[in-house]
DNA sequence: AATGAATGAGAGTTCATTCAT
DNA sequence: AATGAATGAACTCTCATTCAT
């Protein structure tokens, strides 16, 4: 809220550097590129910004800071653990849909070196993964998920799942929409793969895995 | 024949990469830090790779191309959906568990742009889907997968979820074993998270979505 | 405008690089030794120049652009083919006799490589050669050069007397002025070394030798 | 005649360096191309060669010294300065009108630096410039020569304008053969270029220049 | 607040030369 | 004598950042 003196450079600077930190990377990404397309001079970025990091990290701060106010919010008005699960979803997957260029950004570039995607894990992904471990624990309470469904590992796989439908979508040829998966990625979560038939081959007893309790 | 005296260097080179690639970053990696460490002149990592990132490259060529090797060969010798979406766990698991710097290097710095990224699906990330979709056919085949299965869709889905499982290990205090998840994600993937109860909220029934045909 | 606080840098890159380049060669010149010299930081050189090699050669294209221009405007000015011979001889060799250093410069390590010399030769060399047949073309049909003089010869042989004055000075003690060789060197061309006795040993005719014709 | 074992090795390296130097130019040769061309190791250039540099040098000392020998033997057995300088005219431009790789050498190559040019000049130059001497002096004595010609002077000349020619025609289209140039050029030394006519305009005395007797 | 000329540290890569075989 | 794998010094140029204006 402070500079917001002139039209607002601070954000024709994040703008211009997702178009080049998504076409060029961030060790490509020239300092002086963005601030041409940005239409300042270079010095002007260290106004906004402490460095190059500090304008990937702010981006990917601000933007994340909404996503998961907003995500939040609506799982707070929805009832059930599918419906929120596909809240959870269609949130994730519409963040990236109509912005491929954000999506490179955080699927491809916010993920340089490990500094970064501890930094990520450290602040929004716990966030992202308290909020669905406990829509899943709320699911269990209310009978509607397993009550033996390993929650860490169910958390991780439910993001991971979302994660790479991104990272796929991006890398492909982007013909279709991202958002449009929330369903069925939702439905695959809840139902799994198997055939519900009665017989099956040897279904092992979920082993409980106390061990996948590790941080991140 | 040829080079004599070497006792494997470029051996000696590709490990000493991995180390300092998995430390660093491959950006922050500097070449005279790995010739260092594998104990051979900066010059002579040019006789063995055309560049720095040729070190990388190799590095993930080589250890991919025996990894699906066996894990197809494993697959192969092996019946049954659900043993076989195990079998390829284990494999994937295992072969990060007890290389963490392998892992980082993986999962972190391979990533490091879209280029690598879309060199690295081209080449091995596609023969991985393939035999992943494979598998999953053969299962519908046989009654133990769902008929309604969308295929692509859960073969992303099954290797997002063991992605996310080796980044998350390797980000977290590894304190536990990444390979004893395979048993528990397969059998999520299997079973879904929702209850097998009779009653309960409103299972909307799987849009076929074709959309998610994409490439990658 | 520009440049603000420039004292002109340019100028002294320029001054610093015939320095280096005539103590050390073009190979053997370090661009941060120019660099110092001109008291400039390396990066400097850059915003001036596009390489190393970009000095070298616009070092070469203002000088000569000046010398032509001048040579050619006194020619201008002056009447009759013996005097503007020496006018442009003049001008050649004393381009060089107050700096031997830029004498190094044009006559050895401009001519480090074919690259060089038929740039130079495309450039202003032919301009040069230009000049020069068409005083001595207009030398001769007033009468005072002879009117089977093989003009193209001429001219090269001409410069390369000049050029060989130069070159022989620099790499001697220098201990005379090569500004005092324009009229000796212009009475031998025009006069020739032999005798004007009636009787010499067997003139041959001069053969045409339509062959020199040939390019540079 | 020292090392003259299995197939003359060093000549073929000799051979090999007259190519890639005039294709590369000394300092673009890599010695390992040399070897290559030549059919030997990288190492047995060094068995005949102190280093990169000395097979520059040998390569320019054996031609010259067999040239030298040559042009003053011939002179020996010719009367009469022309004859004489026509003799050293052609042997001058023969030497390279076979051989344009060996001109491109000998004209560009060899004058990298003024290391190079002073070793050059300070060896087999001034035998060069000796033996064109001693032809004039001797002119001047049976009176085909002026007397009042500068010696030193004329002398540099004479070897600038063969030198002009070789360089001219190996940067030129080389569509005609610098042999030819031989009695041409020894013509317009001797003759001049004005007109013989008897009145021409102020024809300035030669003023000796005493100061030309410097080095080189 | 904004500029952009100037800075200067920093690293991948080449290649002449060596020397164990 | 011959080899060629190994060496490692050396250098241009880039670009994030600064700071006088």
């Amino acid at each position: 809220m402070a500079r917001k003196r002139s039209d607002d450079k601070r954000g024709r600077i994040l703008e211009a550097a997702v178009k080049v930190f998504a076409r060029k990377g961030y060790f490509g990404a020239r300092v002086s590129e963005i601030a041409r397309k940005a239409g300042v001079a270079d010095g002007t970025i260290y106004l906004y910004f402490r460095n190059k990091e500090d304008i990937l990290v702010s981006l990917f701060d601000e933007v994340m800071a909404e996503h998961i106010a907003r995500a939040r919010q609506e799982v707070g008005r929805t009832k059930g653990a599918a419906a929120r699960l596909r809240v959870v979803a269609e949130h994730h997957l519409s963040l990236f849909s109509g912005n491929a260029d954000l999506a490179v950004v955080f699927q491809v570039e916010l993920r340089q070196s490990t500094k970064f995607m501890e930094r990520f894990t450290a602040t929004w992904l716990q966030d992202y993964f308290a909020l669905l471990t406990e829509v899943m624990a709320a699911g269990q309470r209310e009978g509607a998920l397993r009550s033996d469904l390993p929650l860490k590992l169910a958390t991780k796989a439910f993001f991971g799942v979302l994660d790479e439908m991104v990272t796929s979508w991006i890398l492909g040829r982007k013909d279709y929409d991202v958002g449009d998966l929330a369903a069925p990625v939702v439905d695959l979560f809840l139902r799994g793969a198997a055939s519900p038939a009665k017989e099956r081959e040897a279904r092992p007893a979920l082993r409980a895995v106390a061990s996948a309790r590790g941080g991140r």
